[in-house]
DNA sequence: GAGTAGATCGGCT
DNA sequence: GCCGATCTACTCG
């Protein structure tokens, strides 16, 4: 009803995305079963000049070609042979934007969660992290390039976080990238308990 | 509670 | 062959 159209994404900005997408719904209707969940923690990925994305210097490979399609469709690859990393795919045709969904708030079919993961009890750590909420979701790679405003991935509005709460920091797992790794490109929620990790000194 | 190994696919040196 | 935008289980203290 109330979903995010695909020009919400086709913005040029890709840090403005992905804070605006903490306190987004993401909604999944996958095999049968929904699951939803607010999203609390973000990370932006900003090819060609970005060393940390696969798109670093615009590098095309039948992985990442979705982030070479416009705005609004879901990028998801497949990391350390396990786990499906589900990104936001924004900006337009040939600009390999990226936001990398890393942590939901369950708020729908917590059964389906639990059942996916084969656990009995909801815990923080379900949802968080990017191959766990994936797998929480019923996220996987077939869904690659899937538009966001379909009926099995889409994202509606749900509440609105002000600024304030908003904190930003390096992203995770990136530190091969350099000076890059300490762009403050993370976003998450603050005081929000389902976020995967608070802040890393280094 | 903290530290480490193991899982396991695709893309690259 | 090796290593990654990771997670979990298992060990050790």
């Amino acid at each position: 009803m109330d979903v995010l159209p695909v020009s919400f994404y086709q913005n040029s900005d890709v840090t403005d995305v992905a804070k605006k997408l903490l306190g987004k719904k993401l909604c999944t209707y996958i095999n049968g079963k929904y699951t939803s969940g607010m999203i609390v923690e973000t990370e932006a990925y900003m090819a060609p000049q970005d060393k940390a994305s696969h798109a670093y210097n615009n590098k095309y490979t039948e992985r990442n070609k979705a982030m070479y399609n416009h705005g609004g469709i879901a990028y998801i690859y497949l990391c350390y042979g396990i786990h499906h990393l589900f990104n936001v795919v924004t900006n337009i045709e040939n600009k390999p934007h990226a936001v990398l969904i890393r942590a939901i708030e369950p708020i729908e079919g917590i059964e389906n969660i639990l059942y996916r993961k084969n656990k009995s009890t909801l815990s923080v750590n379900l949802c968080s992290g990017p191959g766990s909420l994936s797998s929480a979701l019923g996220i996987t790679t077939a869904l690659n390039e899937t538009r966001l405003d379909s009926n099995t991935i889409f994202i509606e509005h749900y509440k609105n976080i002000d600024v304030n709460e908003i904190v930003s920091c390096p992203r995770i797992g990136v530190d091969y990238a350099g000076e890059h790794a300490k762009w403050n490109f993370r976003f998450y929620i603050e005081n929000n308990k389902w976020v995967s990790k608070k802040v890393i000194i280094k």
